[in-house]
DNA sequence: GATATCACG
DNA sequence: ACGTACGTGATATCA
């Protein structure tokens, strides 16, 4: 006996579909593609398979238009339309039973029932077959014979009919089925049946008289109620028989040999897998997994014993995060054919090892100021693994370590070397060693996964290049004047001094100002200044929260100028002295590769957030001195709406740009409706706000929390600016749209961003996805630009043989450690490069300043 | 280690 | 109805 395996494959969909879709939050992979269907799909197949260990196995969907339905315009009316997420995943199921070597079938205008029917008649008829239905519709049930049975799928698990379990349940022959809908309806197919008949009487019915049309032949034995509804719709039942009736004789033309299962080609499956992202199932397919933790490697003392072809991967290991200080452990070389350990003594030797090859590494910036402090030249880098990873993967991590595990390659954590004190030897070179094995290998794949994702030129001309001016730039650091820092460090002591006695005079107690836990209780449970409170885990005392009560209680005011002065000391006097390197300087870096949107970082010290807006904290700028003789600052104006302007296509905001107006006056005047010279200074900071808070997808009630004015007004000024500006309005809703269909945002110059907040079900979440989404080309194209004059103004001073220094950059703004003799040339330079870095529809300008002192130089 | 606060673009 | 502006880093307190 041969057993033939039947699937209702439309239902396995349906099933897979529905059972996740009601959550609202539908599986997609991460180009926003539908896959909960599929994914059920794919689980309930290879159950089957494992289960029945089928020899013959056929798979039936519906297509096109069926003939229950060209006759009966009723027959399945009123379901839902099929939803496009689910219709869109459909093929797919078709590829994969291809790539499972599993036979499907499909006919116009039958129905997969009827497919599965047919094919059940073909088994029935032939004395060699047996056969199982596989469905949670219990419509087949109609089917079972003495080889057919059913496995009804229920929730978890299923029911396996054969004529006596079934005749047991129902207590009726599998047949009549039929005969039972033609009765009692089908709601979800719409079939009506007989009306005010329902299971339980059509069930009596046809035990007593065998059939439908036993029914009709003896309705004079019925009798009351009963009776008169069978007459009435007598029509009805046997129309509803009709359609209930599954249609055997398909033609298909085919025998069981066709629907022989072949088994899978993996290839084949394990690649929609991969589109699919179906991880857990292609964990299948990755033979017995192979943990690497070992790797041969030659230890090398003498130059001599080190050979080494054109393209070389290069690993070095320090001793602590920060490559100013840290000192070199080891060295790892590879080529295609060796890996080599060298000792750190052997570090300078790099030069000419190095010389002319085509270099691969992870962390260049890192190697260059290694190589810097060495004083050694090495080639720049041709390929740097983290890099490539931050911009294809969105990999933010430091230690490559985290990009090898996922790949199965065991080398310890940078923080567990660390807790370890790089006690291990041994292990170390054998890590370094795969690392640098790990950048050799996987060059070609991140190369092809930049160029097929277009980022390669950015890759290549922007991110590459910028490293070495990035080290550049922390190499050479920034001088402190510390006799100006401790001066303002004793002022502030002096100041938070006289506060502080003055606090716990007025709270009548001492108390640790510092701790937002006893602020609160001070001001709220002993002053009695419990009107503005929040609470969170105590009481809120934010600045903008002890504003609001400034007037209550003058310990207000002291408390904002005692957390104004001592974040000032903590922060900016005390850290930055102790971030003094013994050169004087300040030597920042720079993370390239950290933020979500491709802007830089800089900590240790972060010096992008030096104390500018008030007056207290600005004095600090002071204290940041030029090596040569004076800073250079030169900002980009607006640059954030410019590409606003310019990538929303807004006619009104290209034309104010083009013509150089004051943006903030001209869209006051636009939304106040008035004339630009009545523009007073009130209506220009609130146009301000409400176009700085556009770029940000702020809300009425956000914007109205910012100016201090009720939301709904807020809210009308939002409204106004988008009847106003109906490009911009139209850039937002596109750039949405665009990014719940694809999972990711781009900038020009092609950086690309996922965002998985999209695919979240909290709404909370998913809004903050849709702000990132019209955010990030933003924030991210003015990063690009920035990062491209950066790399431009490197070059055109190496040319020229400039003796002055880019030392900081501060998002839209670069600093210059100026020479005098200089001064004009450079300031040419940089204020070209930055203007025409790149053609928008709108010109980028930028604003210059210059001084002795960064305090002077803004 | 998490939370609150505040510095910057 | 939801809760309410994007991107960062450093410090101090507290559990």
């Amino acid at each position: 006996m041969k057993r033939v395996i039947l699937v209702d494959g439309n239902n396995l969909m349906f099933r897979s579909y529905y059972a996740t879709a009601y959550s609202g939050n539908i599986m997609r992979n991460s180009k926003g593609f539908p896959t909960n269907a599929l994914y059920g799909f794919v689980n309930m197949i290879n159950k089957i398979i494992n289960e029945e260990k089928p020899e013959y196995m056929m798979v039936a969907f519906d297509v096109g238009k069926n003939f229950r339905k060209q006759k009966y315009d009723f027959y399945k009316e009123g379901r839902h339309e099929t939803p496009d997420d689910l219709i869109k995943q459909m093929p797919i199921a078709r590829d994969i039973l291809k790539a499972m070597g599993i036979k499907y079938l499909e006919l116009e205008p039958y129905e997969a029932d009827d497919i599965v029917g047919t094919l059940a008649k073909m088994a029935d008829l032939d004395p060699e077959y047996d056969a199982t239905i596989i469905s949670s519709d219990r419509d087949l049930l109609q089917l079972i014979s003495n080889v057919v049975d059913v496995k009804l799928l229920k929730q978890t698990g299923y029911i396996k009919y054969s004529p006596e379990t079934f005749k047991a349940d129902y207590g009726i022959e599998p047949l009549k089925i039929i005969d039972l809908k033609a009765l009692a309806g089908d709601a979800s197919d719409n079939i009506p049946g007989v009306k005010g008949i329902g299971e339980k009487t059509a069930l009596k019915l046809l035990q007593e008289y065998g059939s439908l049309e036993g029914i009709y032949a003896n309705l004079d034995k019925i009798t009351g109620k009963t009776k008169e509804k069978l007459e009435n719709d007598k029509d009805s039942a046997f129309m509803s028989k009709e359609i209930a009736t599954i249609y055997r004789d398909v033609p298909l033309n085919i025998t069981f040999e066709d629907i022989k299962y072949l088994g899978e080609n993996s290839t084949e499956l394990s690649e929609i897998y991969e589109t699919l992202e179906f991880y857990s199932l292609l964990k299948n397919f990755t033979k017995p997994e192979i943990i690497t933790d070992n790797i041969e490697y030659q230890e090398v003392n003498d130059l001599n014993d080190i050979v080494l072809d054109n393209e070389v991967s290069i690993y070095v290991e320090i001793d602590q995060e920060n490559y100013h200080l840290g000192n070199i452990l080891g060295i790892a070389l590879c080529d295609k054919n060796h890996n080599y350990i060298l000792d750190k003594n052997m570090f300078p030797y790099l030069e000419s090892i190095l010389q002319n090859k085509i270099v691969y590494t992870y962390n260049a910036k890192l190697l260059d100021i290694l190589a810097r402090r060495n004083k050694i030249k090495l080639p720049e880098a041709n390929f740097d693994l983290m890099i490539a990873a931050y911009l294809t993967d969105g990999f933010i991590k430091d230690d490559i370590a985290y990009l090898m595990h996922p790949e199965k390659i065991n080398v310890t954590f940078y923080e567990d070397l660390v807790k370890d004190n790089f006690q291990n030897k041994d292990k170390l070179k054998n890590d370094i060693a795969l690392k640098a094995r790990f950048i050799y290998d996987k060059r070609d794949e991140y190369i092809n996964k930049l160029k097929t994702e277009e980022m390669y030129q950015l890759f290549s001309e922007i991110e590459m290049p910028l490293s070495y001016v990035l080290a550049d730039m922390e190499y050479t650091g920034v001088k402190i004047n510390s006799d100006t820092l401790k001066e303002i460090q004793a002022e502030l002591e002096a100041k938070i001094d006289v506060i502080t006695r003055e606090i716990y005079n007025m709270a009548g107690c001492t108390f640790n100002i510092q701790s937002s836990k006893q602020l609160g209780e001070v001001l709220f449970d002993r002053l009695g200044l419990a009107e503005g409170k929040k609470t969170q885990k105590g009481y809120k005392t934010d600045a903008t929260t002890l504003q609001k009560l400034s007037d209550r209680h003058p310990i207000i005011n002291l408390i904002l100028d005692y957390r104004m002065f001592s974040k000032i000391l903590s922060t900016y006097t005390i850290s930055l002295e102790n971030a003094k390197f013994p050169d004087g300087k300040i030597h920042t870096i720079f993370k390239q590769t950290l933020t979500r949107t491709g802007r830089l970082s800089s900590v240790e010290p972060n010096l992008q957030n030096i104390p500018v807006r008030g007056e207290e904290g600005r004095r600090v700028r002071k204290a940041f001195i030029p090596s040569n003789d004076l800073f250079l600052s030169i900002d980009y104006s607006q640059i954030e709406l410019r590409i606003l302007a310019h990538i929303s296509k807004s006619p009104e905001l290209i034309q104010a740009f083009n013509n150089d107006q004051d943006i903030h006056t001209k869209v006051a005047a636009d939304i106040y409706g008035v004339k630009e010279e009545d523009v007073t200074k009130t209506m220009r900071s609130t146009a301000k706000a409400v176009i700085f808070g556009i770029v940000y997808g702020i809300s009425g009630f956000g914007l109205g929390e910012n100016l201090h004015i009720n939301p709904k007004e807020a809210q009308s000024f939002i409204k106004k600016y988008y009847e106003l500006y109906p490009g911009v309005k139209n850039y937002m809703d596109n750039i949405v749209k665009e990014a719940y269909e694809t999972g990711y945002v781009r900038t020009l110059f092609n950086r690309k961003r996922t965002i998985e907040e999209l695919n979240n079900r909290n709404f909370m979440v998913r809004s903050a996805g849709e702000r990132i989404a019209l955010n990030t080309p933003i924030q991210g194209t003015s990063a690009d630009i920035i990062k491209k004059a950066m790399v431009l103004v490197y070059q055109e001073f190496q040319k020229r043989n400039i003796k002055s220094k880019m030392v900081l950059q501060i998002h839209d703004e670069l600093v210059i450690d100026t020479v005098n003799s200089e001064l004009e040339e450079v300031t040419q330079i940089v204020k070209d490069v930055m203007e025409n870095v790149i053609k928008l529809s709108v010109p980028l300008k930028v604003g210059i300043a210059m001084g002795k002192d960064l305090y002077e130089a803004k």
